[in-house]
RNA sequence: GCCCCCAUGGUGCAACGGCUAGCACAUCACUCUUUCAAGGUGGAGAUAGGGGUUCGAUUCCCCUUGGGGGCACCA
């Protein structure tokens, strides 16, 4: 039986998703892109005291971002809307009907009160609570006659799954076999008297209807599972295959929670990371490349994802490797590219530099960056005009042999390629002609280009700079060496 | 209390029941370099503990310990 591989991502809108919950898409979405299959978003929203002003919004946004793209959605649309299970309301009640109907389900007329004591009194007998012990078995022609006539008898009706002994058995990727007893679980509420879908039922109804193949999700539903199952069973359907993933980990161990200050996928971008850095790093979480590789792409993930080479331990983050991994990320990229994105990082546009600024910069300062946020410094220590009235620079410049270096070297540089291994070679000839080495030769060349006694290799800067700059900064700077040495002669 | 899951260096992962337990981040040293990065080379560092099964166990089984999850008319 091959159908086609469909996956969903279904969070509760309360804002932008963390790590774990990104996680979770991410999977979804490559297991789908790998298979060629659908992606689907839904919002699961029954709870209105939980939903957050704006929750869906980011989430659409984190998603965006992170390049995970819909299939079928409440943005997008699909054949198996709506999408947002407060609009499925008919199609939940339909469904529990249904089930009545055909005897898998049945109407209980206890009230919150009985069911409690219930519950108190077995657990004191040592019996598995949860299975109703009055309508369960009522005579279906006298149960519904009751329901008509609950209004004026004061009376509520809940609808609730018929669930008998003995094991419900089921499959997890990588749990394998797991089986809990019917017992266990209790006559579990579909609908509550006021006609809303109680969590698992509505998700049961949702992944069935909306044909989902594979449910990835995390280990804290593996609990919810034997629930769906027998939903599905009474269905008279086959249930989905499911993955059940550990757990993302803050770092130091902890659990990843808003209410703990956990980042969302949105911070990490205005951290400065790149979509596809936090999209590597997330994969490897908890799953490896056959390859071993770990600098992976986009296009390599989708490849390579293999739900079988997910391991089954929780994962802490660790902020420093995602850092390294973006890195990695930014260094592969053209300069071309980075230039771009730079452009838009805060506090680059203050420093008034022109695309080719940027691009020439951009080829020989990525690898000093991690992330994008990164370079408004690295920036900023190149260009910025350098203030040579310092005490650091009036020292520099004033050294014996400070100006002799800087004049050979402007001149060096007066008619040569401006890329780096021509303006290398010819800073090397330079130093030969002017017979200043090492210390002496370098440190004036880099106060006067950069206003600091360290920082990028030199020619990288003069090759940032560019010509008329480096030209004039060169010369202001042997102007000033001229005076030191009048002042101190 | 009951049920379920997990367990390899500090962190993330790898190892058909079979080489000296491998890789990456971090760390330390060295190297390249005027400097700071990036890069290169090398080092230290782990199978939670105890029992089995087996010629042989990181791998399979049991117990202990530790961690996580669940036991709702929450999602």
């Amino acid at each position: 039986m091959t159908r086609k591989v469909r996956t969903r991502f279904a969070p509760s809108p309360t804002g932008q998703p963390h790590l774990g919950n990104a996680r979770t898409a991410i999977l979804n979405w490559l297991y789908a892109r790998n298979q060629g299959g659908a992606f689907v978003l839904r919002f699961e929203d029954t709870d209105t005291a939980r939903n957050v002003e704006g929750g869906e919004q980011a989430i659409l946004d984190a998603l965006d971002w992170l390049g995970l793209d819909r299939d079928e959605g409440p943005d997008v649309g699909g054949d198996h809307g709506p999408y947002r299970q407060s609009e499925r309301g008919e199609l939940y009640l339909a469904r529990a009907r249904g089930l009545v109907a055909d005897g898998h389900a049945f109407r209980c007329f206890c009230t919150p009160e009985e069911m409690e004591a219930d519950r108190v009194a077995a657990i004191a007998a040592g019996e598995p609570p949860g299975r109703d012990r009055r309508c369960r078995d009522l005579d279906p022609i006298v149960s519904a006659g009751r329901e008509a006539e609950a209004p004026s008898a004061g009376e509520e009706v809940t609808l609730r799954l018929r669930v008998d002994s003995g094991p419900v058995a089921f499959e997890d990727r990588l749990k394998g076999a797991l089986s809990i007893d019917g017992d266990d679980l209790g006559d579990m509420v579909l609908v509550r008297p006021d006609g809303r879908p109680t969590y698992n039922f509505a998700v049961a109804v949702d992944d069935f209807e909306m044909q989902i193949s594979h449910v990835i999700r995390g280990i804290g539903h593996l609990s919810n599972t034997p629930k769906q199952v027998l939903l599905y069973r009474a269905f008279g359907a086959p249930p989905p295959e499911f993955i059940h993933i550990p757990s993302v980990l803050a770092e130091g161990g902890g659990k990843l929670a808003k209410r703990a200050g956990a980042p969302g996928v949105l911070d990490y971008r205005d951290e400065g990371f790149t979509p596809d850095a936090i999209l590597n790093y997330l994969s490897l979480l908890a799953w490896s490349s056959a390859t071993g590789e770990e600098v992976l792409t986009r296009r390599e993930l989708i490849e390579q994802i293999d739900l079988d080479r997910l391991g089954a331990t929780d994962a802490e983050v660790d902020p420093e490797k995602l850092r390294w991994l973006s890195g990695q990320h930014l260094r592969r990229q053209s300069a071309v590219s980075i230039a771009a994105a730079w452009a838009g990082v805060s506090g680059v546009a203050e420093l008034g530099l022109s695309d080719e600024d940027l691009v020439r910069a951009a080829e020989v300062f990525v690898q000093r960056t991690s992330v994008l946020t990164d370079a408004p410094e690295e920036l900023a220590a190149v260009f910025a005009d350098p203030d040579l009235r310092t005490e650091a620079a009036r020292e520099v410049l004033a050294s014996p042999d400070a100006s002799l270096a800087l004049e050979t070297l402007a001149g060096a540089w007066e008619e040569t390629d401006w890329d780096v291994g021509t303006l290398k070679a010819s800073m090397r000839n330079a130093m030969q002609a002017s017979g200043v080495t090492g210390k002496s030769f370098f440190q004036p060349t880099r106060m006067s280009l950069m206003g600091a006694t360290h920082g990028p290799d030199l020619t990288d800067v003069a090759y940032a700079l560019g010509e008329a700059r480096t030209r004039r900064r060169l010369a202001r700077a042997l102007e000033l060496a001229h005076d030191h040495r009048r002042e101190t002669e």
